[in-house]
DNA sequence: CTAAAATTCAAACATACGTTTGAATCAAAC
DNA sequence: GTTTGATTCAAACGTATGTTTGAATTTTAG
């Protein structure tokens, strides 16, 4: 039962971590909510610290290299020229946001990502830019090609506030349905990923003023 | 020296609180940082929670109190007619990023809040709302007139993002300058909050699909 | 100046945490 | 069937936390 026991509290970790943040979780309770032993947690992965940054690479590995691989797809299908804004950004939030359309495990992890990117501890920050190097750097030049229109200072504060809107809803589920009574609901990926889409491309494709336009 | 005491330890709180966050800091790392006894947080607080809900109200009212104003300040010189969505926006954002202005206090602050409201423990969320309940509604009333094209739907989604491109820029001034070396930096707030208003009023402007129109 | 109230202080309390230990149990190999 | 290595287990360790206590000190009032 190696791997059950490993899986288990991987899994139970997630569930904790997006509900409760890093430091509101014990491994005590992790490990009694995945019938486990205690000392399971330090004889397979070593550390807290250890099973945090594990419960995280699990799955964004994932989730980026299907950013790249629609990224991939857009820049190939736009041949020589630059895919349009709406294609970069809907390759940047839909693999996120499409987790959540497994009901547990994904809206999890839509939280948890959002926690982690929050919360950051120290520990996380080098996985962190890690496991988005790649990525950051190919959004990076795709934005740019999409936009000439931005000097470098507009762009990057455009894909910022776009990110916010990401994380913001990754983060919030549960605030966003509460304040709308239900009206918005990030369950509804389709829905959710085109409304971000729409708003975030009307940011990016804004007319850019006399002083942050591309006179660089 | 008991308002002395009183506000040394809401002083550093604050500090502590948004550079470390709220499990992150102790107590002893509080009151020895404002030189003043362990149990004098329990005598003029209460405990822990009630420190960090002082902490909090403390700022977060007078920026509501700002934002109210400007508000104000714009449906009054629109007259009879709706203000339009980046004064709205701007009434939003400004008072916030503004207080970054106080180049210890108000980047201290700024970081703050948005870890409150990523954290947002249980016992704050009560206080959250009540702090934000007269803000939230009439931004809503004011976004509706200011933005009719729109569903309810459609319009709640946008606004929830325009707030999660503040959210974000709030916590994270640190990150977006490491990211762009130094060429977007929330410090600068008059364009930071340029920015935000231009990228967040294009997102709201966006022309509804057939699906998110008025049809409500 | 004195009595009373407010405030500060050092010390301790109880609890929860991450981690370590060493024996017990299990699985696989010869 | 025995041996070897991997895994589980209950128990304990050391430390850090929020909180409480009761005496000492300072401030306030008459």
């Amino acid at each position: 039962m190696a791997a059950d026991t490993k899986e288990q509290i991987l899994d139970k970790a997630e569930e904790l971590l997006a509900e409760q943040g890093i430091d509101g979780v014990s491994l005590r309770a992790i490990t009694q909510a995945a019938a486990v032993n205690l000392a399971s947690v330090h004889y397979h992965f070593g550390s807290k610290e250890a099973l945090v940054k594990a419960v995280f690479v699990r799955r964004i590995a994932a989730v980026n290299r299907e950013r790249i691989a629609l990224l991939d797809a857009a820049e190939s299908e736009a041949g020589g020229g630059a895919p349009a804004v709406e294609r970069i950004l809907y390759a940047l939030f839909a693999p996120a946001i499409q987790l959540s359309q497994d009901p547990l495990r994904g809206r999890r992890f839509m939280r948890l990502c959002g926690r982690f990117y929050a919360e950051a501890a120290d520990y996380l920050e080098a996985v962190f830019e890690e496991e988005f190097a790649e990525l950051v750097q190919r959004l990076d030049r795709a934005f740019q090609r999409a936009a000439p229109h931005l000097a470098e200072k507009e762009l990057r504060w455009r894909v910022h506030f776009a990110v916010g809107a990401m994380v913001h809803t990754m983060m919030d589920s549960d605030r966003i349905r509460r304040w709308t009574q239900g009206l918005c609901d990030p369950v509804n990926v389709e829905e959710t990923v085109d409304a971000m889409v729409r708003f975030a491309a009307a940011g990016l494709n804004a007319p850019a003023t006399a002083a942050n336009g591309v006179a660089r």
